[in-house]
DNA sequence: ATAACTGCAAATCTTTTGCTTACAG
DNA sequence: CTGTAAGCAAAAGATTTGCAGTTAT
């Protein structure tokens, strides 16, 4: 029933996937938000961030898709930017023949400035 | 004053700061603590981590050494594991390059299964 | 009838804020 | 005296739990 949730855009918190949610039927309860997002975290449909908690304490959830991707975020102006890397995906490599982990959920999230930040 | 718990080992809550902190001067209040550590964060003495969440959404922190590591936590044992690798530093260089961002803060958390867990 | 799903209210956990007091320069 | 650090109580925010009512099989 919330798998609709899951089409939208990127980087949603619980509350504003609550939110959409209720615009396709108003009586979804917080609750079960909570309760989807974690029935999708267990089967690895979904991602959870904090992306460097810029915005407080919170998280956010977006759609796992096929390949990973690094959060770069602008510590700044909040803007976060999504970059795909092949020395991810060999360091991926690495950590798991190095450490004889199989890999199941990675995440990579970078903070800095941005050059327009840079300026002020 | 709290830079004592600093020199514990490492990946400590909040929560475990505050005992330590607390075994050394039972006085020290939780909200002191809270407040160092966002002071420690800011200063970029501090790396605030959360572990994939493993165990709950809480938050862990370890003192900035001065060469990034790599988390890797299997998801069975909860054990973690630091690994350090020349292939992160390069991700980063070429992050920086591409999106011409001075990258302040870097995070790489990795979570999956080690032999002995794989075998149950 | 049974099992899985949902709502609701309330609890819990973590972190933050406002205000006041203590302390050092 | 003056500004920084610390205590305390209370608030705020995010997530979880227990229980009861619904629904689909």
């Amino acid at each position: 029933m919330l798998e609709v949730m899951d089409q939208a855009e990127r980087h949603l918190t619980a509350d504003a996937i609550l939110e959409r949610a209720q615009k396709i039927d108003p009586r979804v309860h917080r609750v079960t938000v909570y309760r989807t997002l974690e029935m999708l975290k267990k089967m690895g449909l979904l991602d959870e961030l904090d992306l460097l908690h810029i915005h407080g304490h919170g998280h956010y959830y977006e759609s796992h898709g096929p390949r990973d991707h690094i959060h770069v975020a602008c510590l700044g102006c909040g803007k976060v930017r999504e970059v795909e890397s092949d020395l991810f995906e060999q360091l991926k490599n690495q950590i798991s023949k190095d450490t004889g982990i199989e890999i199941t959920i990675s995440r990579a999230e970078i903070g800095g400035y941005c050059e327009a930040c840079r300026r002020r």
